[in-house]
RNA sequence: GCCGACAUAGCGUAAUUGGUAGCGCAACUGACUUGUAAUCAGUAGGUUGGGGGUUCGAUUCCCUCUGUCGGCACCA
């Protein structure tokens, strides 16, 4: 998908729609008062301050309409350069105006405006010539925005719209947005029964049916293996704990907002626990350890429960219950960088068995202004944050620096995925931390018999299995590789009468190697059969009659093909486990 | 949590300017015995998300709760 902000045509473009589309609000509502109105990624949008109104479903073609007039009166846009002082009188009644320029430098700054008609807004430019060239564009979206992006200022009201140089450019943009639509892993996850969600059970609290269970056993199994291989050990440990343990760790003072209510029981306080940090650094307490112990590494695929937002909560992807792919290295000062290196050879290796090519890096930093999130002490942010940096460019991968993204008690390397519909989301993350072990009094011997104070390394390489889930259903569109796949193969024979006995028998050898399949013996047509198999999105379907009867053979169809294969029913079986051991999407 | 919208059978939907709901697919029964994306006929399935109010009468109007969707804010 075209991305407009980095276009420099379309990026002009799309700023002077939002413009038009301004004008046009200012001209159906006349005491409507700007904010800003930037380019995104997906086109613009524009907050408007509507004096008490709201847009609703039917002001979006509205606003078009006046937007299409504006247009076809064809006025040019014409910039003016005004001083500091003479910005602030000319808006002096729109305190949103005053506000920005009363942010921007100094005095004797140079401000431009942009006026098209009967309209003027301030602006930085640059801008088309005329509103003439405005002609495809669409109204997609409105909302309210917190002013400041704080949500303790006023809500004012926000159009989202997109524009194209041509009709052809736009329509493709938005068939590109409704097919998005199509992969969304809510609609994939209802259509093949991968997980349901009840009121009576709550929200945030999908249900995992058959189908995902098999898919979310296939991952860990897949991600357990590999952390074995690489000397993890895996544990398990509690849902609960005590309110002190997480008045310990620190994250009580931080998240209490964010966790299930406190439950007594007896003359204990319990918390379901939102994460698993402290019950693994416990475990790492229990015993006392040398330096040549080190790296410790305890995993666990824990199911932790946050209070998140009514509003934040989507499908598997945000939710309230999930089960996170954890682990904790336990490593010396002196291990950090290889540690850390090896937890992202570790991510990229699973990206590349996921065929997962579209993701950023993000170094995300304290906030050193932000008091109140992050642990103060200056000393260990800047030794984190520098030796995480130092790492980073010891390998070659790119990434960007975010303020104000880290933990509270460290600088992490989070990799991010842009979802079918909606913002990007954090899919694995990587996380450098000097100040838990410190509050648990962890501790090693070195060389030298002094006590040591360890470094932890937190990291998720699928996050959550939910969130992976939702996130490999769009990557796929549901069309999941053959090992991950709920049915890999489905039988149909051509008559149940003549048939059904021989596909039984093939039936008997699949299911007999740990194939997972189907036998559809209904009394139905063999193309309605098909078609359903096709829907399903099942890898393989098999198709047995008289000839794959009399030769020993199967012939079988792959998804997505019209194509038809005969092979013998053992060389099928092969060609089956040969892709699953391979973890390739089909054979 | 905030702004806005929505909630009709398992799924997808229609309708009632207030007079208790149709359709398609799926399900079930029967016939058909099928060679690559929908065989035919029949049957059953709804307190129109929960609760309250207005009304002779509410699925429709109002309030409230729950859930869903689009954003905003949040995301250990």
């Amino acid at each position: 998908m075209i991305n407009i902000k980095e276009d420099e045509k379309l990026n002009i473009m799309n700023h002077s729609c939002a413009h038009l589309m301004a004008q046009a609000v200012k001209h159906l509502y006349p005491n409507a008062k700007f904010w800003v109105g930037p380019v995104i990624e997906d086109g613009f949008y524009y907050d408007i301050d509507l004096d008490g109104e709201v847009i609703t479903e039917e002001d979006l073609p509205r606003i078009e309409k006046e937007m299409k007039k504006i247009s076809k009166d064809g006025k040019r846009i014409v910039r003016h350069e005004i001083s500091k002082s003479e910005a602030l009188e000319m808006f002096k009644d729109d305190p949103y105006k005053v506000d920005l320029i009363s942010h921007m430098d100094e005095d004797n700054t140079v401000i431009s405006c942009y006026s098209q008609g009967d309209f003027t807004d301030l602006c930085r430019g640059p801008h088309l010539e005329s509103v003439k060239e405005l002609k495809y564009f669409k109204l997609l979206k409105f909302s309210g925005a917190y002013w400041k992006g704080d949500s303790k200022n006023k809500m004012l009201q926000r159009i989202y719209g997109v524009c194209f140089d041509t009709e052809e450019r736009l329509n493709d943009h938005l068939r590109e947005l409704a097919e998005r639509a199509e992969r969304d892993h809510r609609k994939i996850g209802k259509d093949l029964s991968i997980f349901m969600s009840h009121d009576l059970v709550g929200k945030g609290m999908p249900l995992w049916l058959p189908n995902g269970a098999i898919i979310r056993k296939n991952l860990e199994n897949y991600i357990y293996e590999k952390e074995q291989k690489l000397g993890y050990m895996h544990v398990y440990t509690p849902c609960v704990g005590t309110v002190d343990l997480y008045k310990t760790s620190g994250h009580w003072d931080h998240y209490k907002e964010n966790m299930f209510p406190k439950m007594q029981v007896d003359e204990e306080e319990f918390v379901l626990r939102p994460m698993n940090c402290p019950h693994h650094m416990l475990i790492y307490s229990n015993e006392l350890h040398s330096y040549r112990d080190l790296p410790i590494r305890i995993g666990e695929f824990a199911t932790d429960f946050r209070y998140e937002a009514s509003g934040a909560v989507k499908g598997l992807e945000r939710v309230r219950c999930m089960c996170q792919n954890d682990a904790h290295l336990f490593v010396t000062p002196e291990q950090i960088g290889e540690e850390f290196k090896r937890v992202v050879e570790l991510i990229l290796d699973v990206y590349k068995d996921f065929g997962i090519k579209d993701y950023k890096f993000r170094l995300s930093l304290r906030d050193p202004e932000d008091k109140e999130k992050y642990f103060d002490d200056d000393n260990m942010w800047n030794e984190a944050e520098s030796k995480l940096r130092e790492v980073l460019d010891s390998f070659d991968i790119k990434y960007y620096e975010a303020i104000g993204e880290a933990a509270f008690y460290g600088p992490k390397l989070d990799v991010e995925v842009k979802p079918a519909v909606g913002p990007e989301i954090t899919l694995s993350t990587c996380q450098l931390d000097f100040l838990l072990p410190r509050r648990f009094e962890l501790s090693y011997i070195d060389s030298e018999g002094n006590k040591k104070t360890p470094v932890v390394i937190h990291r998720a390489i699928f996050g959550t299995f939910d969130r992976f889930t939702a996130f490999i259903l769009e990557e796929t569109k549901g069309a999941l590789p053959l090992w991950l796949c709920p049915t890999e193969v489905n039988i149909i024979p051509v008559n149940n009468e003549y048939h059904l006995e021989y596909a039984k028998k093939i039936y008997k050898e699949l299911s007999d190697n740990k194939i997972r399949v189907k036998l559809d013996d209904r009394n139905e047509k063999l193309s309605y059969k098909m078609r359903e198999s096709s829907i399903k999105k099942v890898p393989l379907t098999l198709i047995l009659g008289d000839k794959e009867k009399e030769n020993g053979t199967v012939s079988f169809r792959r998804f997505g093909s019209q194509e038809t294969t005969t092979v013998k029913s053992q060389e099928f079986l092969e060609k089956v486990l040969d892709a699953k051991a391979k973890r390739i999407q089909n054979i």
